[in-house]
DNA sequence: ACAAAAGTGTTTCGACTACACCCATGG
DNA sequence: CCATGGGTGTAGTCGAAACACTTTTGT
């Protein structure tokens, strides 16, 4: 499928070019991707010659695979690297971060199965795993890269930060402790297709930091929520908790939310106050600085 | 050049892919980017058959088109919408930032003859350019987007904030107020081929976005230079001033830079002591969280 | 001497953190 | 009545912003 001609003076190719999602709910407390086969694959498709933009083919797309209408949807970045698909010819994808709301249907795949290091919330699981892997890590750096390494994984002081999803990912290739290698433990999770664990990993960063500025986590809320709910939300996608009390305060405090006067009951003790995302004041694309609480644990 | 074929039962496309450079750097206190020709175009180049990576690809045609050796470079954004070219075929392009050190060759544009807006430093012609802009959009706002427009303004107490540059555009943009389009003034800039002036707008978003969490300012200063130089160029990029005596301070108190020992009597008062990046601590890429400060003006 | 830029000390302010405690409900 | 989650008040901490002031050169 290479055609080349010739411009500049040099070889110039027309490629495949694929659009790729990745599709992120939460299911209880569960942060689930849009991943089906074994191994798991990202849902993929082509340009659309008749959509004008490359948002509108990719929501048309997910919706006709996966049957999934799609919210947030945010250009990620386009991999294109040769010999990506194990193939010489080169394959251009371009990879998007999709949100929607959880169902019950197949295909969805635990995040934190795929990056198991990255959910921090408490539990035996996250433990067990953790100290195994430090000690990996600590062995591949030492001791050239155990700066890199400490800094990345919140070692010797430093803080973890969700938001270097990526950079994790990518220093765990690097020392060959990823599960597409021959080192890999449980630990490290279950590998994916080609480079697709690369990409979920870019759109679990991306999640994380656009969270800190921006009110995406209301496009997986329900309309009408409590602020216990949207912490559980916050928390799951962020792989860490944050202090009860504060995270409270501060939603509302900049005006994100408004009480629809109602109280669920179901919540176990005392009765919780409904909000609604305050839509109006963010039809508005892009409005930024509206902060949401995001763990910075020690 | 399509060459459909079939696939999930949907028309696949096979088409051209370019990659775009926006390459800047600062001259004194004026920040340029590569641009030539009437109207100014982007450099622009295939991705090459033969490099196996996208910044390979790019790094060589800069190289070739412009004779220059790009140091820092970031992946920013892929463009595909349909008649993107005023043409019907889809044309993606893979668009790239790129820093280099100044020189004197040809082909360097003045960003801010581009987005004169985004300049607000100081002076008389920003102050000029400012109240009329402010003008135009205060009467296409009123009244339904008016919440928007003075966010991205700094209007009616909001900070301005250099990074929101891109959205700045779009609403210039929508506002039919750039130069590509009827109601263009001095004040809204020079145009470009395309859509080309949208990636530079894309570009100075995200440096002045990187610059607030990664020390990338140095891939633009020489090996040695004194904080007050190092002020200037951030200042050039952000489009405003920052408070001195605190930049000084907080220059090095993340040990980011390191005394020479020499320094430079030529800076017209008190001889100022020369720097240099303490490049041994971040060899290791992506390392963050060593913030420069950047100025947040009402 | 004085302008101009370099450089230091100190205070203020606000955002986030942490701790302590009260409230309302179901079992 | 007590466990459980919802909710509020308030003190501490840290870093950025602002202000006042000293130092060192060239002219």
């Amino acid at each position: 499928m290479e055609v080349p001609s010739h411009r500049y003076g040099v070889t110039v190719s027309t490629v495949r070019v694929d659009l790729v999602a990745v599709v992120v709910s939460v299911d209880g407390q569960t942060p689930r991707v849009l991943a089906a086969g074994a191994p798991r694959r990202l849902p993929a498709g082509p340009l659309r010659a008749e959509q004008t933009s490359l948002q509108a083919s990719l929501r048309e797309f997910v919706l006709e695979q996966t049957g999934h209408r799609l919210g947030f949807v945010e250009q990620l970045y386009t991999f294109a690297d040769l010999g990506r698909g194990g193939h010489a010819a080169r394959e251009v994808s371009i990879s998007y971060l999709g949100l929607a709301h959880a169902d019950t249907g197949p295909g969805w795949t635990r995040l934190y199965d795929l990056l198991p290091w990255e959910d921090r919330r408490p539990g035996p699981r996250a433990d067990a795993g953790r100290v195994e892997i430090v000690r990996a890590i600590r062995a591949w750096a030492r001791p050239d890269r155990s700066a890199r390494a400490s800094f990345l994984w919140g070692l010797d002081g430093h803080p973890w930060r969700p938001e270097l999803a990526l950079q994790r990912y990518e220093l765990l290739w690097e020392a060959g402790l990823v599960a597409e290698s021959s080192d890999a433990t449980e630990a490290t999770g279950e590998g994916m297709v080609q480079d697709h664990r690369r990409i979920v990993a870019t759109a679990l960063s991306r999640l994380r930091a656009t969270l800190q500025y921006r009110p995406v986590v209301f496009e997986l809320m329900p309309d009408a929520f409590t602020r216990g709910r949207l912490q559980v939300v916050v928390e799951a996608l962020a792989g860490s908790t944050v202090h009860t009390p504060n995270f409270r305060r501060l939603v509302g405090q900049h005006g994100l939310v408004e009480p629809t006067g109602g109280v669920d009951h179901g919540t176990g003790g005392r009765p919780a106050r409904l909000y609604r995302f305050h839509r109006a004041l963010f039809t508005e694309r892009d409005l930024v600085g509206t902060k949401l609480p995001v763990p910075r644990a020690r």
